[in-house]
DNA sequence: AAAAAGTTTGACCATTTGGTCAGGATGACG
DNA sequence: CGTCATCCTGACCAAATGGTCAAACTTTTT
């Protein structure tokens, strides 16, 4: 009945079929764009159903975006102190660039929550994602300092990451418009630039 | 009286406001989650008012992108042909990268409008712009084939650029929320690293 | 100073939108 | 099969929102 966890196959069904529309709708829109109407009409639902599951539009967005915060870190995480410093933050430039084309909505959810400002992410942008960057940062440097890559900022780093792979689901349109007609290798083409700069720009010496 | 040209002193005054208001407003909220009262509010006019010197909402929204539009290639045109190859493409980053400073609004209100779909500037992407971006493409080739940079796609290679730049007018919620705090320096710290990754990526051999 | 042109507003309207509610339909289960 | 809990809906509501309009108020022009 809440946005807590489902009971019943019925609630199982729906609360997905709810979210999986909102998604939708609200990455296409934003929060203020989307209505219930049409996020009920891409769900199968009346209205008043969406109410029976959901408390409220809010409630919905809320639900959606823990869903996604919550995995959204994953990615940078992975990267493994183990491992070759550029291997690895190459890696992790491929791997948000596979998210970039295989989850564009929930690129695009995030994007518009943050360009209107963060009002209900700001707490999650300044604590665990925070911590997590300025962990990473750190072991970036300390890479640095062992000379095996080279010495730039890695805040500005990771920024300029997430935004050369996130340009490719947030602004897709604008991505295909401009390569159009043979737009469908875009991805792989992206995969090809983006290693090689990111390997030359961040070779030490 | 229309989006045209105004002809008195009054309507010169009152458009410009409603303008600079629009502007804050749409830019902060899109174009569905902007309200025409918040508009009035902003601009000091009454709503009314405001639709004496346009005819709707929608009237406000194009004037603000028209506007918009005609000055966003300036940068990009200014790669000469003539110049160094790499010192003529770090030099459109960092225009790029001053116009998130200077213009973080105009950035928004068009990242704002591609996100959603890019309903009203459908057009100007896959004409003036996507021409633009051809030709600018071309020139880079030609430097390529040259030899005097390093052979890397020229579409892709802008992508990264707008990516990379805009960025940080865009998401800078986001940025503040993870450098906090000594973040006033964050341009001079992204150019320098901006300047470092695309002198390296670009460097021919 | 009067007329004409331009500007402003309060009151009003239709539609959209988030949300409610009483009651009916449907399933789960002993 | 009966009953209890879950699920669903049509009708409805209040607030917000884009937009209209007649009338009043200013400014410019003659």
């Amino acid at each position: 009945m809440q946005g807590t966890a489902p009971r019943t196959r019925i609630q199982e069904k729906n609360t997905s079929a709810i979210l999986e529309a909102a998604l939708e709708v609200f990455s296409q829109a934003g929060f203020r764009g989307a209505t219930l109407d049409q996020i009920a009409k891409a769900a199968g639902l009346s209205k008043p159903n969406l109410l029976y599951y959901f408390p409220s539009k809010e409630a919905i967005h809320v639900a959606l975006l823990s869903e996604l915060l919550d995995s959204w870190l994953d990615p940078l995480r992975a990267l493994d102190p183990q491992g070759d410093p550029i291997d690895e933050i190459v890696g992790y430039v491929l791997r948000k660039l596979d998210m970039a084309r295989d989850l564009p909505r929930e690129s695009r959810l995030f994007a518009n929550e943050i360009i209107q400002g963060a009002p209900r992410i700001h707490d999650y942008i300044t604590g665990p994602l925070k911590r997590l960057v300025d962990e990473k940062a750190d072991l970036i440097r300390d890479w640095q300092a062992e000379g095996r890559i080279a010495p730039v900022d890695p805040h500005h780093l990771i920024f300029s990451i997430w935004a050369t792979t996130q340009h490719y689901a947030d602004f897709d349109v604008q991505v295909r418009g401009i390569l159009a007609p043979g737009q469908d290798a875009r991805f792989p083409e992206a995969a090809r630039f983006l290693e090689h700069m990111y390997r030359r720009a961040l070779a030490p010496g």
